[in-house]
DNA sequence: TCCGGAATGC
DNA sequence: GCATTCCGGA
């Protein structure tokens, strides 16, 4: 146990808002039992005494800047217990994301990357359990992004609701009534997210999950696209397209919606719940 | 400044 | 699996 290496234990204090646990737990983390440097990254990020080390980038969407290259390297080497730690290879740990889509450079601005929270939440929200916040935003956040987390999240819960049939608690009535019942802000999974309505899916075995996600799961138009006209919910980011029925796919920049592979001959993968 | 291959360690 | 380290190249 290298305890005097730590020097960001977890999030607290501070602004008053957090990451969802899983953002901390690095038993959570895939394949390791120690931090991974994207979870130390959003530690750092959401930390406001670092906020002149590294920042979340304002007006993009998960997009961060590091204003201090060194001194985020010294602090990841700190945190790993190793000394020698610098830019050059903290970046190209960084680099390593980008072909698992965690991460993204954004070109043309220095030391600035893009999260890909989509591919966050996908892989590590443990059981979407639904008490477990999609993100919650932290103060430098931009709303959308977030709302693009939420909207992502549902991207997945959905499909789900319908296999799990009527008024499930995800069902969409559910939800829908979750988030518009009240004059509170959206819920983002805060204090707002009462057990008796968003029960932990961790009650539900893990059969009742889609089949394994790719990498890029294509969501299917309807999904992404808000459910109804009416609702003042989830803008789409600015890349966003509405899906063109027919239409042939256009390559998509950005990460929220990024290319997706070649679509799997399913039948009757129309969508449409039976 | 950034990228990615390769070797290596845990 | 996930870095860490080194390095040549763009």
């Amino acid at each position: 146990m290298k305890a005097g290496c730590s020097i960001v234990d977890k999030a607290e204090g501070g602004g008053g808002y957090h990451f969802p646990e899983w953002a901390y737990k690095t038993e959570s983390s895939p394949g390791s039992r120690q931090i991974q440097l994207w979870h130390f990254i959003l530690e750092l990020l959401q930390k406001e005494e670092f906020r002149h080390v590294i920042a979340w980038q304002q007006g993009e969407y998960g997009e961060f800047v590091i204003k201090d290259p060194d001194e985020v390297a010294r602090l990841w080497g700190r945190r790993k217990c190793k000394p020698q730690m610098n830019y050059d290879k903290l970046s190209r740990a960084l680099r390593y994301y980008y072909n698992k889509r965690i991460l993204h450079k954004t070109k043309g601005k220095r030391f600035t990357y893009r999260f890909n929270f989509s591919k966050l939440i996908f892989v590590n929200c443990p059981l979407w359990d639904a008490r477990c916040p999609a993100l919650l935003a932290p103060p430098a956040l931009p709303t959308q992004l977030v709302q693009n987390v939420v909207l992502s999240r549902r991207a997945l819960v959905e499909p789900l609701v319908w296999a799990r049939g009527p008024r499930h608690p995800l069902h969409p009535e559910v939800l829908e009534k979750s988030r518009l019942g009240s004059a509170s802000p959206p819920c983002l999974g805060g204090s707002c997210c009462h057990p008796e309505e968003f029960p932990p899916l961790a009650a539900f075995p893990c059969p009742l999950l889609p089949p394994p996600l790719r990498d890029w799961a294509p969501f299917p138009g309807h999904v992404l696209h808000p459910p109804r006209p009416s609702l003042p919910l989830l803008p789409p980011p600015p890349s966003w397209e509405p899906p063109t029925p027919g239409g042939s796919p256009k390559p998509n920049p950005s990460p929220w919606a990024p290319t997706a592979p070649p679509p799997e001959p399913s039948p009757g993968s129309s969508g449409a719940p039976p």
